[in-house]
RNA sequence: GCUGGGAUAGCGAAGUGGUCAAACGCAUUAGACUGUAAAUCUAACGGCUCACGCCUUCGUAGGUUCGAAUCCUACUCCCAGCACCA
């Protein structure tokens, strides 16, 4: 029963279990409760559906029963990262560290059940333990490592390699997060690919400082199988963020690219690799990638607002850009008089400024009780139930 | 401390006296097509004007010039190298 489950977890999203999946796969299988954490940055209160990854395989240890404990970098952050140049080094206060964290349990509470009393998922912070060394300690950490170790590090190497700087407090980026693994006596991490160094590095003083073997998971990132390029991005404005409202999340799941599809199933579902398979099957014998993408899109939704509301999304999306028809629900303005054409989008929030509703006019995305006009000159007498359009999805009507 | 380099629209990045509201890429928006908010193609992408055009933007503040993102001065911030230190 639980093996299948084992397999179940170990079967996805996965891309490089260190020492090896033989060896979790071992422990997991002992039916000791081992202790899992992962870490997260509360500077960031913004988490997509690419960090959904990560939760799921929590979740599906948490379901194993397993201890899941969740490490908020908060002393981390209150150094701030000499290597990222937007960050400000600003010092996140406890109170800001508080409002992030709950935000962000809002929306990985979607994923990870926070009202388990029995197995209760913990939350610990690093500046407990991290503000509390010696320099003396920090020195017995730091002679773990060489500094070839550290400068071998593909992003240390290559910006030597460029003359970029590189700081030594750096080099104490992967000691803080590895000391963490010591003092939560950690059996196992998991994080991204990008964390590989990191978490390498707490194995190395786990196994010294309390000589155990602590398993290393990384998780592939979500990308674009095609192109390499990162499906969840901030910087691109590519990403869905988990406390999306519904209508939106599915819109922008079906914005997806098709050949994303299988990826993110993986990645962000619970569906059965066997089902995920078959839709894969499906799509190569000529199956519209569009009704495979409805129904990953209906899921994701479910998963983070429920059955009901995934499937007034999807009813909505249909209406809307199938069949082309009103949504049920229309933003309305109370407006009365003539107005020209470019006022009366800017009127109803449906166009930034004048210049922007001429050429939105000009490109003949504008239609006015179902009549297409494309004369920016236009005066337009509203009257009641008045249906303004612009483009696909921007409506209004006044009241 | 010294010496160089840099700061351009949401992001990245061209532009070194007029033809610059500023190339290009990404993101965004619209149109066509469709299988969809996919892909592809086309276009737009500071503001005001039906429009000719006008106004405000290239780190900040001044200046030179008929004319400045481009030249000069000061300032702020960032980066690199060197020196100092051991």
């Amino acid at each position: 029963m639980n093996k299948v489950k084992i397999q179940e977890v170990l079967s996805r999203s996965i891309d490089t279990i260190y020492p090896s999946r033989q060896d979790l796969e071992k422990l997991l299988e002992s039916g000791k409760k081992l202790r899992i954490y992962m870490g997260i940055d509360p500077t960031a209160t913004y988490v997509h559906l690419g960090h959904a990854t990560n939760y799921i395989i929590l979740k599906r240890f948490h379901e194993l029963g397993h201890k899941i404990i969740v490490v908020v970098g908060d002393f981390t952050a209150m150094i701030g990262d000499p290597s990222d140049k937007k960050s400000f080094r600003k010092r996140l206060t406890k109170k800001e560290v508080a409002e992030n964290l709950k935000t962000y349990k809002d929306q990985i509470g979607k994923i990870l059940d926070f009202s388990d009393k029995k197995n209760p998922i913990e939350f610990r912070f690093n500046s407990q333990w991290l503000s509390k060394l010696k320099f003396e300690d920090i020195i017995n950490i730091a002679s773990h490592f060489t500094v070839q170790q550290m400068i071998e590090r593909d992003t240390f190497e290559k910006r030597i390699k460029e003359r970029k700087p590189l700081f030594v407090s750096e080099f104490f980026y992967p000691l803080m997060q590895g000391y963490d693994s010591v003092v939560l006596d950690a059996d196992v991490e998991v994080g991204g690919t990008d964390q590989t160094f990191n978490m390498l590095a707490g194995r190395s003083l786990v196994k010294s400082y309390l000589d155990k073997e602590k398993i290393v998971v990384s998780t592939t990132l979500l990308e674009n199988p095609l192109t390499g390029e990162k499906l969840m991005s901030k910087s691109l404005g590519t990403g869905i963020a988990l406390n999306e409202k519904p209508n939106e999340m599915f819109g922008k799941a079906m914005s997806l690219p098709d050949e994303a599809i299988i990826q993110v199933f993986i990645d962000c579902t619970y569906l059965s690799m066997t089902q995920i398979d078959q839709y894969r099957g499906e799509m190569s014998e000529g199956k519209n990638p569009r009704d495979i993408k409805l129904i990953l899109a209906r899921k994701i939704v479910s998963q983070f607002h429920g059955q009901h509301e995934a499937e007034k999304a999807e009813a909505n999306f249909i209406q809307i850009f199938q069949k082309k028809e009103l949504p049920d629900e229309i933003r309305e303005f109370k407006l009365d008089g003539t107005f020209n054409l470019p006022q009366l989008l800017v009127e109803v929030e449906s166009a930034d400024s004048m210049s922007d509703a001429r050429r939105l006019i000009k490109a003949g995305a504008v239609e006015v009780d179902g009549a297409k006009i494309t004369d920016v000159s236009a005066k337009i007498s509203t009257h009641k139930d008045m249906i303004i359009k612009v483009g696909k999805r921007r409506f209004a009507k006044i009241k």
